[in-house]
DNA sequence: ATTATAGTTCCGCAATTCGGAACAACAATG
DNA sequence: CATTGTTGTTCCGAATTGCGGAACTATAAT
């Protein structure tokens, strides 16, 4: 691993671009990029043959159609997403809220599935979002969960960046959050990633207990009164517990 | 264009082993493309850079979730998509099989959308599929709707290659199928591209009246009756005109 | 006619990739 | 416990490949 393609990991520069336009020509991809423009041209051009850039008719670019095979290949592969599917449907339709599948990435928190309801003002979270594991709610109930000296080596070098108002910066204040989650089984969320939201999240574990995954319950901040919230809270914790039950995991 | 890096083209054959297997490790990889070890060491290690391969515990790789990202991306961005999807829900409903939205994509068709029955034997189509133009109902009724001169050259120096038991091998019984689904405004295949199965299809038109898309209704072939495909045949069109209006086409 | 802008091609230099071979780590076997 | 096999990783000299400034083409705007 110490040897790779620079080329290739370059061209990824280019590529990424795309995460940000929907079209770019190729101008525009050297003005961003800011590499020299022979150089996109070639980039470009692999990216193109291999199908994972089109060319329309006025010589602009989009992500290519490759991606959707792709991209529902790893969706079908993902056995999680599957099981999980009729329970976020249905705590969806119980609490009118949008409904989140959260896996762990590495040092990462990854949206993988979202169900949205139809409020005319409502969360819209992108599939493949990724946040920090110390900020939102289903990050941190993933990293309440993970064995201790991980999640020890990840909390022993780590900055807290605020990324929204109420992102938590004082690592004194994370450690705290992180052992009322293990003891309630749940973790909560004001504001931590996007203003103005709230993010309420339960565990999901796998046949030996490790975590998994997080679901959780997302949307506006002030609909997540003190009075609603124990009821969200039974509801959400169900939902993992019966997804946890369906990979083979029995309660301790 | 002439100018493209080799090597980023090349690894894309190691990239493409995963369409057809799940999880493979650094040796399978090295038996299955043929190529020299040390070279798929240096690819692997890219595209795992990149977060298109996804390395797990056991040293086995898999496609990385940066794909679910991507694909999202443009799913969201094909409009015609958002624009078809409730009709395309209502056509499940009222038929009962499976219902495909289908692209032009060069010289072949691609299989952007799909919803599936309950059906315990059902068809199973992958999205992102490709088919040539020639055969099956989708792919034709967007041939026959294609300008002619672009539909004369593609049957200019065409090969018909069998793909099913019933796949069209004859260029003239072609020019006549296409001839009648312009007339009728719908195709219909039976076993052209897998045995057992029929598609009926009819074709979606943008706002200046230019082939977009082709909506299709398919299962097994022994549910698709003469008695039962009139009205199939109405509600795989009313789906399409529909969307067709949406589109902003108005009929002539 | 002139200037501007986007896209493409050329080409010599140098950096990168290539791949055989050797090595390391580990499991299976006698 | 030595041996053989399997898989993953690193080394290194040869040479293919990518780099990018500059020049060229095409088309549009002034």
């Amino acid at each position: 691993m110490q040897n790779k393609n620079k080329t290739v990991v370059r061209s990824m520069d280019v590529l990424n671009l795309f995460l940000t336009h929907t079209k770019l020509s190729m101008n525009e991809m050297v003005k961003l990029s800011g590499i020299p423009k022979t150089s996109v041209h070639r980039m470009v051009g692999s990216w193109e043959e291999m199908g994972f850039l089109h060319r329309d008719a006025e010589g602009t670019y989009s992500l290519g159609l490759l991606f959707l095979q792709f991209g529902n290949l790893v969706a079908e592969r993902l056995d999680i997403r599957h099981a999980a599917l009729p329970a976020m449907e249905r705590l969806r339709d119980a609490v009118g809220e949008a409904v989140h599948l959260v896996l762990r990435d590495g040092e990462e928190a990854i949206y993988i599935e979202k169900l949205d309801t139809n409020h005319p003002v409502r969360l819209f979270t992108k599939i493949g979002k990724k946040a920090p594991l110390y900020a939102g709610a289903s990050s941190r109930i993933i990293l309440a969960f993970i064995p201790e000296e991980e999640r020890e080596a990840y909390l022993a070098d780590l900055a807290l960046e605020p990324i929204s108002s109420g992102t938590i910066i004082d690592k004194a204040l994370l450690r705290e959050s992180l052992e009322r989650s293990r003891a309630t089984g749940y973790s909560f969320s004001r504001s931590e990633l996007e203003s103005y939201t709230a993010e309420l999240s339960a565990p999901i574990f796998d046949h030996a207990g490790r975590i998994l995954a997080a679901i959780s319950i997302a949307g506006l901040e002030v609909t997540f009164d003190e009075e609603r919230l124990p009821e969200l809270v039974c509801r959400v914790k169900a939902a993992a517990d019966e997804i946890s039950t369906q990979l083979g995991y029995r309660r301790p």
